[in-house]
DNA sequence: TTGTATGCAATTGTATGCAATGGAGTATAC
DNA sequence: GTATACTCCATTGCATACAATTGCATACAA
């Protein structure tokens, strides 16, 4: 996700730029995205900027009004609700799946990662940041491709949220002891659990999602 | 799906064109895709081509390896399974879903929709078309944006595997009872069941596909 | 004051030119 | 005869020029 290794095209770099810049809030729900601007601001010509923005409308993140630009998508209460909903099916499916399919050296990195983000709670941003690292190792696990791209996209759609219920080192603290709940399934290659586990976190993540969105 | 509507950008076009193409078997997997050539085959320049791959990629259907161009994807016989698994899971929770969501003029819809394609029963290409809308009007029942963005990806992609397995009229009525089972549940807003049908139904689509594969 | 028409500016849609890259084919050396 | 290196060509990646459309502002009329 970060290091953009040998040769990558600008496009590429473009995509993550504007994935960053939305998930950061610098780009926030509904700010208008021109495209000379983007070029200006990253110092490249207007094509890959194109190419990237219609991957982003090909993912949801952003909509294009024919001659009148892209805006990043607003996400009303009603799709966010759906969006955790979402996430519920697929998580859970992952995480059944990776009970099933997981190697020992995944199931290894997973146990550690949570571990990691258990201690580092305090610190929000690198919670974040590993927190998203676990959901992406969990994915890979599930050791389907389709489900792996779909879980992809939602995540980038996350974005649309604004920052993580992960701020607090109390939520911090219980997300790792839900995950820890869904390890324990996989490990055991019960997957059953692991999917109603993965349902729970997804759900409690929704609720934290619901109080912030409470007092604001 | 068909009609390009009044004011439809080049790139659209192009896209649909490409999908058209990539189910007809037209642009068979494998097939390399050269910018240049498909910009003369339709009669624009390069760049609404580019657009419309860019989101072809996007959505899995093709892979583009840098600076050596596009090529329609393969899959593996174990990407297949991946995709009929993934199905299982999503259509089953739309099917979930539209027994709470669907309002009545689609119920109505669906039920109309399947009478039709049983007696279509005969005329393989009118019974791909009608299924696929069958389907297409469930997705839309489940009134969930992210799952309903999943599934036209998906559907997508089962074009990348040929032929549609409804080419037999005793797989056309069979498919149809297994359309009305799903409607039964969902009429009764009876969820699980409608998840239950609706798994059976692409499993047994699943099956159909593997007696045609191996076939060839 | 409000409604409508018209002109201009901003912005995307499309086309095309140019350079870089990777592969294929050929020649040469061992 | 085979392997390696070199050259040429096809094709994309990126930049830029041009066209078309839309929205806004301004002016004029009712």
């Amino acid at each position: 996700m970060q290091t953009p290794s040998p040769k990558t095209s600008l496009s590429e770099v473009a995509y993550g730029h504007l994935v960053q810049a939305i998930q950061t809030g610098e780009l926030g729900p509904g700010t208008r995205m021109r495209e000379v601007e983007l070029a200006d601001r990253f110092g490249i010509s207007r094509t890959p900027i194109r190419d990237a923005m219609v991957r982003l409308e090909a993912e949801g993140l952003i909509t294009h009004q024919p001659r009148q630009g892209a805006v990043v998508r607003t996400l009303s209460h009603r799709e966010i609700m759906e969006l955790y909903e979402m996430r519920q099916v697929l998580e859970g499916t992952a995480a059944r799946n990776a009970s099933v399919h997981a190697s020992e050296p995944e199931r290894a990195e997973l146990f550690g990662l949570n571990d990691l983000m258990r201690e580092s709670a305090g610190d929000p941003a690198l919670v974040a940041s590993i927190n998203r690292r676990f959901h992406a190792v969990l994915y890979e696990c599930s050791h389907n491709r389709f489900l792996l791209l779909a879980l992809e996209s939602l995540s980038n759609s996350m974005a649309l949220l604004g920052p993580t219920t992960l701020a607090s080192a109390k939520r911090t603290v219980q997300a790792a002891g839900e995950h820890a709940e869904i390890l324990q399934a996989v490990a055991a290659g019960q997957g059953e659990q692991a999917d109603q586990a993965a349902r729970a976190h997804i759900q409690a993540a929704q609720q934290a999602r619901l109080e912030m969105l409470r007092s604001f």
